[in-house]
DNA sequence: ATGGAGACCTTTTTT
DNA sequence: AGGTCTCCAT
């Protein structure tokens, strides 16, 4: 068997597969068989009798956890496969912190807030302290923790941080660090962690409970992690302590992919492997056997362009394939046209399967136009990403009843739900108890569930509509133990009100149906469910296992849509975000958008360092496409309301014209614009306005006839200028004070006054 | 308490 | 533009 595994893989793989002792390092170009190698290496382990609870395997997403399970399982044919500890980080620890939540101040019955969770408590701690939530934005403080938690920085860290403290003064929001600790002790007296707590507490674990380390250090001997150009800090730690015993763990990546430094990614994890296992082994996988020639030169040759890399050369003896074709057009709704049109054609003509096709975006709103146009195709399509379906909001209705019946400290699941469906018990009673509970130092659950004791200050009714509340909560939580998930799920789906109410409102049809299918979920989780895995030898229950209601809790919280699966299986485009595409590939791949400020992002133009993470997105992009690639970008498109002049990516400048297929005018029928024209420029040729334009115009129009495009410096009261859709008209005064954000109060000549964003507008100085 | 009108804000990416 | 939130009128 284990000579089978080994003769399908080149020589570097095998290295990859075959090196199951002490610390290993794979670079994996794209499309160089990565989930290969960890699927061969978890079957070769398996095959040479390590115990399949030995190995820990660790992945971003639970898709990619269940897709390597599947593929082991195949490949061993064997039950054992199951017993391999796969799954999400966040997945594997938060199972890990359920089992010893005692030690970290915690209990059994915790519960995870997902983002909408942090942002109401967040949203709720501003206002108890009386902050301007136009100047304390949850988006804003959300991020700020994260980072910190994200970086193992406790509320008290930050607070004695001057670095953090200084920057967040300068952003004028000088109290985050108090937000910060107010937040943290919330979650804890909520029994509740969110998504980075996870990290962080498994860390803390670790780091305090030296048996603890020690027994999972013994009980994960091996360790693979996934992606690990994307890991951040804590995760780093985390992996770093459990694999301090035994040094065996492999870690697969490659810094060319590495597309999450938003969110605390730190590339120098994958840099400085060697520096923390000085006897690691490096297997760099470089021969691509996804792509054509032509995608893989184009991709080669953007990347090329990032400073900071790990050298190696992705190369492919695959066929050179068609050249990649890049359509300019008129505006988004011409671009997505061009996209349908091309999918149609290959579809009727090269009887395509439209499971192989794909279309990335760099930002979700970009779907909108080419949904439009695929449903006036009658082209079938799926989007991954928008409001994930555990986001909605019957959904979380639903399960902020079961979170409160596991954990009744819960209290954004408390809040959600207390008065719906609504049983009288208004805003200003739950003010009451809320202050109540806060005045005598405990919880909401605590004074609602004895209000005369704790003295709300509301009516005996009131008083006794808390107490029938707590009561029913406490009725599903006795049947924890004694039913599945599937039944108690569907009890409290009906014994909340919920179905009744939504059966009540025709209008709310849909959201019954997906209470249908929440319930179907769970059903399937509890009889599907996964069996205890134990020692054969021993006896010993290594995981214990019952597919009660808390248990899919904790699995649901970890999920996204990107998890869902698919219902029927009728065949579809697919749309999604590059980053969601991660992992993924397809025969034909459409990157839509290509132009400046939006792909790179006008959030990272500015920054060298968010500029090569964009195009690392962009590579990341580019080797999703096995055989055929379009990049189209369009030279308008409405945002915030108004249409904006969009110039082609830079990213677009930087392929090889050996790759290219001459470049597709705009949508047939209507003019087009021409296109900026620097002299390398291969797709300038056909244009269709007159070419002349020397000046580097900001857009399409000739702005040279008019006079030049004005930058902040030029706009002062009393300047005179021109706007493309408003005409002429007076500056009267600029307002804002982040460079960013400015903006024109402007006296129109025939329209009056009106406020235009200057990052936005292009406003003319007119000659003369 | 419910619903409608209007203000306002958004747009990076997500476990 | 479209979605969400707020406030006001019923």
């Amino acid at each position: 068997m284990a000579k089978d595994i080994l003769s399908e893989l080149n020589e570097s793989q095998r290295q990859a597969v075959c090196e199951i002792d002490g610390p290993v390092m794979v670079i994996a170009g794209a499309g160089s068989g990565k989930t290969r190698v960890l699927t061969y290496r978890i079957a070769y382990m398996l095959e040479r009798g390590i115990a399949p609870w030995n190995i820990l395997s660790l992945t971003f997403t639970n898709k990619a956890a269940r897709e390597m399970t599947d593929r082991v399982l195949k490949l061993i044919g064997d039950k054992r496969a199951k017993a391999v500890q796969m799954g999400t980080f966040h997945s594997v620890f938060l199972r890990v912190l359920r089992t010893e939540a005692e030690k970290i101040g915690f209990t059994h019955a915790l519960t995870v807030y997902d983002t909408d969770d942090s942002k109401a408590l967040l949203r709720n701690i501003v206002k108890e302290m009386n902050l301007d939530p136009k100047i304390y934005v949850v988006n804003f403080i959300l991020n700020r923790i994260s980072a910190a938690k994200s970086s193992l920085m406790s509320a008290e860290d930050y607070a004695q941080n001057s670095e953090a403290r200084a920057y967040d003064k300068e952003c004028g929001k000088p109290l985050i660090s108090d937000i910060f600790t107010r937040y943290n002790s919330r979650l804890h007296s909520a029994n509740a962690m969110d998504f980075d707590d996870i990290l962080y507490y498994m860390n803390a674990l670790l780091r305090d409970y030296p048996e603890t380390l020690f027994k999972y250090q013994n009980r994960f001997q091996y360790i693979l992690v996934d992606e690990y150009q994307d890991t951040n800090f804590a995760q780093y730690r985390i992996i770093k302590r459990l694999a301090d015993a035994h040094h065996n763990i492999c870690v697969v990546g490659d810094d060319a992919q590495s597309i999450y430094g938003f969110r605390g990614a730190d590339i120098n994890n994958i840099l400085n492997f060697k520096r923390d296992y000085k006897e690691a082994k490096i297997v760099k996988l470089e021969q691509n056997y996804r792509s054509t020639q032509n995608i893989v030169n184009a991709a080669n040759a953007v990347i090329k362009n990032n400073n900071k890399q790990i050298p190696k050369t992705v190369w492919t003896e695959n066929e050179e394939g068609t050249p990649i074709t890049v359509l300019s057009s008129a505006s988004e709704s011409d671009e997505a046209m061009l996209v349908c049109d091309s999918i149609f054609e290959i579809e009727h003509n090269y009887h395509v399967d439209l499971n192989d096709i794909a279309i990335l975006y760099r930002t979700n709103m970009q779907s909108r136009a080419l949904e439009e146009c695929l449903i006036k195709k009658h082209i079938p399509y799926r989007i991954y990403g928008g409001t994930s379906f555990y986001a909605r909001k019957e959904i979380k209705d639903i399960l902020a009843y079961c979170r409160l019946a596991v954990n009744h400290y819960d209290e954004e699941a408390l809040r959600r739900v207390i008065n719906y469906p609504l049983r009288g018990i208004g805003e200003t009673s739950v003010e009451r108890a809320i202050a109540c509970a806060n005045e005598q130092g405990v919880r909401m659950w605590d004074v609602i569930e004895n209000p005369h004791f704790y003295e709300i200050p509301v009516n005996n009714p009131t008083r006794e509509k808390f107490v029938d509340f707590t009561a029913k909560i406490k009725s599903f939580t006795a049947m924890l133990q004694s039913k599945d998930a599937y039944e108690l799920g569907k009890h409290i789906a009906f014994a909340s009100g919920i179905v009744a109410a939504l059966k009540a409102d025709p209008s709310e049809k849909d959201r019954a149906d997906n209470v249908e299918e929440l319930l179907d979920a769970m059903k399937d989780f509890s009889e599907n469910a996964e069996e205890s895995t134990f020692n054969e030898e021993t006896g010993e229950v290594i995981e214990h296992f019952e597919p009660t209601l808390d248990r899919f809790l904790e699995n649901v919280a970890l999920l996204t849509d990107a998890d869902e699966k698919e219902k029927d299986d009728q065949s579809k485009v697919r749309l999604m975000t590059i980053h969601a595409a991660k992992g993924l590939e397809f025969d034909y791949v459409y990157i839509t958008g290509l132009e400046e400020n939006l792909f790179p992002s006008s959030l990272s133009i500015g920054s060298k360092r968010e500029l090569e993470e964009e195009r690392r997105l962009f590579y990341v992009a580019i080797t999703r496409a096995k055989k055929v690639l379009t990049l189209t970008h369009a030279q308008t498109r409405y945002r915030y309301g108004s249409m904006q002049f969009c110039e082609p990516s830079r990213f677009l400048d930087e392929l090889p014209m050996s790759c290219l297929k001459t470049i597709a005018k705009a949508s047939a029928g209507r003019g087009t614009f021409a296109r900026r024209e620097p002299k390398s420029n291969p797709w300038g040729e056909r244009t269709f306005q007159k070419k002349s334009a020397p000046t580097k115009p900001q857009n399409d129009l000739d702005i040279s006839a008019i006079g030049r495009l004005a930058n902040n410096n030029d706009l002062r009261p009393g300047q005179r200028i021109y706007h493309l859709k408003f005409g002429y008209g007076t500056v009267a005064r600029i307002d804002g004070s982040n460079p960013n954000d400015l903006k024109a109060i402007v006296a129109f000549d025939t329209l009056g006054e009106k406020v235009l964003l200057l990052k936005f507008a292009k406003l003319i100085i007119p000659k003369n």
